[in-house]
DNA sequence: AATTCATATACGTATAAACATATATGTTAA
DNA sequence: TTAACATATATGTTTATACGTATATGAATT
């Protein structure tokens, strides 16, 4: 016997998602696409339990879905939003886009996924596909063309 | 010694505010202009100090200002927010309007306002002008021309 | 000044939520 | 099968929040 939910049970469950810094935090980082979530650890510096449990507060609340790719795990906002909440989640990312916290830490994660210098924890972690692209388009390898000089 | 209140200090006071339904019930009723406690109390049918309590919390999040006439307190959403929590309390209110059991609150609302039987809770209490005049331009009182046309 | 009316706040209770630490679970490699 | 890696969940603690009931506070009337 499911509980019918109403449009204000909705709207209360969003912002309630909403009405955190961590995840707030955490919905900036995946404003382009899905992320990882050790990449999210990783950049938010904080404890892999504590991003866990946001990320699952906010997949509960049908802000974002997840999707495993073996070992590791992807969130990314969800493309299933009801109108209503998609106007307002948008606001909610051009109002962190206005704050240069926030887009620092968003390039943070940008710089964690160009570097080839990262910790283990993410070294192997499998990369944002935009923001991989965005490396190559950025800065071009000049292994691939030295090794078939050499050749 | 004020502590510095952030951007992100802020979205977390918003959507915290936003996140009960008595609240949005509240933000709703006043939509179009500020409204007295009493019409609060009376259309939602709630207690006094509950709807009290949640007008003072939106009012300490900044999204209403209240204003007292005699005996009597009107609040009103603040017309001095920031743009970006302006842009999500437009939205809050277009995705209260799409719902037919807020629509039916306020028009209750508007009902209690050009009624002339209501409670004596809020039979002398200051109407809010907009319905008010609402009353005059949509039910023209026939009264008046009655006791005209005796004199 | 006492009384009435309107609203704000106090008090006690129950529930939800955030967190650090610990551990369980799922996937892959050896 | 075991071990390593990545992530989810459990546990105990603290803090915040919503609510009903009671009371305080502010304004107006008598």
């Amino acid at each position: 016997m499911a509980v019918k939910k109403t449009k204000l049970d909705e709207m209360e469950t969003v912002f309630a998602a909403l009405a955190d810094q961590t995840r707030l935090r955490l919905l900036n980082l995946m404003r382009d696409e899905e992320v990882c979530v050790c990449f999210f650890t990783e950049v938010l510096n904080e404890s892999q339990p504590k991003i866990s449990r946001h990320l699952a507060y906010l997949r509960k609340a049908g802000l974002v879905d997840s999707r495993r790719e073996g070992k590791w795990v992807h969130y990314g906002i969800s493309d299933r939003l009801d109108p209503m909440a998609r106007t307002v989640l948008d606001n909610v990312l051009e109002w962190l886009g206005s704050q240069e916290v926030m887009t620092r830490e968003h390039e943070e994660l940008v710089a964690a996924c160009c570097s080839l210098d990262v910790p283990v924890t993410i070294a192997r972690a499998p990369k944002p596909e935009a923001l991989v692209e965005r490396e190559e388009i950025a800065r071009p390898k000049p292994e691939p063309e030295i090794e078939t000089y050499l050749l």
